[in-house]
DNA sequence: AGCATTTTTGAATACGTATTCAAACTGGAA
DNA sequence: TTCCAGTTTGAATACGTATTCAAAAATGCT
């Protein structure tokens, strides 16, 4: 029976081995400069009684907490996971944990109080439109901040990004390459700078080849769920439907095909659809969409590099990473072309 | 020009005020107590300063952290966002922040040490099969735990479970009742008790009907990315196939879909799909996967309420909440039979 | 053995907060 | 005015750790 009767101190440990808290802190922490005798005999006591120091008073001395942050928003886009997988291994690679803040919900309130407060070294945003208070507020206290795929004006940080607008400029080339000339665009918020990215790319080839994007053929909305599916089930059941549509991200895109396919227009046959961000359904047998693929492990291991060079204070000039996306080319389109 | 001089405490604060650590605690803590013209003098200059009170000796001095843990495994699966998110929510809406653990890779170690470490005053556990030495310990501290769809047999703790059994058989009596007799499962990990579970209710009902689950329509994998995808191609291009395929989740019925697809083995036409879980996905249009759908935002309601209930120290005695599941019947099958 | 040097250990301390206990203050009744 | 009860404040304290500084022990050398 294993009762549990209070909360062991480093303090007890030291009792329980006939050594002061010092040696068992200098155990603990790398165990340099204690004799290898002593330290045996130390641990066994700490493995016997399954002894792990206090998180609090080790933060309160060091003022270090081993964790750092995660503001995401819209966790249920399978990027974010995606992105989240990778980050909280190369964070467990080096010790840290890592603290969640959905900032759609009560989320950016709760974040703003936890970068006064020491709870984490360091912020790793993948969100930024909605966050400029909270990062102002990292910013002020000089926390750590690495922002993945979105530049954030008023902060200044490491920034993780991808070649969006060439990305959606090669989207857009690509179509008019195989005679597409009649072209859509679906974006969602326009504040997010990956999206809004995409879509200058996007126009400024269609601009510069002499067909500008139609009006009706633009659609934006703010990500309201079943908007999207609705649009394509508008353009799917229209005479006067554009040749392929492009998409701000995958995600909408496979909204698009869902609409399309509820009005029974199919795809690549009737129309073309392109996405944006490869996500790893969007290379399902099912879903086959043709899209730009991010090098989304490698962007969130240069992310958490950044951020720890930056908690261990060996740089404080911001830095850019940028990263290649490639143009996947799937069965929402014609690869005929390529 | 926002220059940070350095960390301000509440004693900074109170010299600041003019009043003592005593009263800027008070007045940070609620606020009873003190009068409302020193209050107001204090929260001036706290809000002028930007202060917010240090985690760290908030915690040792109280032992709670106001933060609690959530492991997690395969949170690319998109059943876990969406239970990540309502759960964020909930424990956002009463002032807890969330450590999520990826127990697939390193993380379990963390978790591990974080156990015992005051980090955490509870614990949310999706994914019991990797964790029982984690949560193990987790017991040993008296750590409250809940644990979401997986039952621990070792360890004592709340459970937000889904009739999985039940509705598994609701599945294969609406197979045999459409007239499918040839019936397949695919199946993931089995110490996955979710997993275990659904596979038990099918095939009792498959037994009790004469047509017990053939060993060669029954196939079971530890969740390597394209082995269910290649069962599916397997499956699709043989001549003797079952009528139905039934899956462990609605992921590996994606995966099948995704073999049956690339063989251009048509569903329903050829096969059908039932899936298990619901997530948001099998709803779409281009997916349309029958399904059994989980009341996934009530169960993270109610697994939050629960930990949360345990943390205030209201209760001890393990209580079980058991949600109702409901079959969905999609274009994956016909629903003719329904 | 005797001394110099290095290694190992322990005592003392500070970190920033919430809380206890006693003191000071307030306002009203006698 | 005096006294009392209630309200508001401040001084003191403990929480558990990492680290500094000095003391003690061990080691190497003559």
């Amino acid at each position: 029976m294993n009762t549990f009767s209070k909360k062991l101190s480093s303090t007890d440990i030291a009792k329980l081995a006939g050594v002061s808290q010092a040696t068992v802190s200098r155990v603990l922490s790398g165990g340099s400069g204690v004799k290898p005798a002593t330290r045996e005999k130390v641990m066994e006591i700490v493995r016997q009684k399954g002894y792990r120091p206090n998180v609090f008073a080790q933060g309160m001395r060091t003022n270090h907490s081993a964790t750092v942050g995660v503001a995401v928003s819209r966790i249920t886009n399978p990027i974010v996971p995606e992105i989240l997988e990778e980050l909280t291994r190369q964070f467990a690679l080096h010790d840290r944990r890592v603290i969640v803040w959905n900032t759609d919900e009560q989320g950016e309130e709760s974040l703003i109080r936890a970068v006064g407060s020491g709870l984490i070294d360091g912020l790793v945003c993948t969100a930024a439109s909605h966050q400029i208070t909270a990062l102002q507020a990292a910013q002020n206290v000089g926390l750590p901040i690495v922002s993945i795929n979105r530049a954030i004006d008023r902060v200044q940080c490491d920034q993780v990004v991808s070649t969006n607008e060439e990305s959606a400029q090669e989207v857009a080339r690509y179509l008019i390459r195989c005679g597409k000339t009649r072209l859509g665009f679906v974006n969602g918020p326009l504040d997010r700078t990956t999206l809004a990215d995409r879509e200058a790319g996007f126009r400024a080839v269609l601009d510069h080849a002499g067909h500008p994007l139609e009006d009706k053929f633009y659609y934006q909305q703010d990500f309201h769920k079943q908007a999207f599916r609705q649009f394509g089930m508008d353009i799917g059941s229209s005479d006067a439907r554009p040749q392929a549509i492009a998409c701000g991200n995958d995600l909408i895109a496979i909204q698009i095909l869902n609409g399309l396919k509820a009005v029974g227009c199919r795809v690549p046959e009737d129309i073309w659809v392109v996405g944006f961000d490869g996500i790893e359904m969007s290379g399902w047998d099912i879903i086959d969409l043709t899209t730009v693929q991010q090098p989304v492990d490698l962007m969130a291991k240069e992310a958490a590099n950044l951020l720890l060079e930056q908690i261990s204070g060996a740089r404080t000039k911001p830095k850019v990473r940028r990263f290649r996306s490639e143009l996947v080319i799937r069965g929402s389109t014609d690869n005929m072309g390529r």
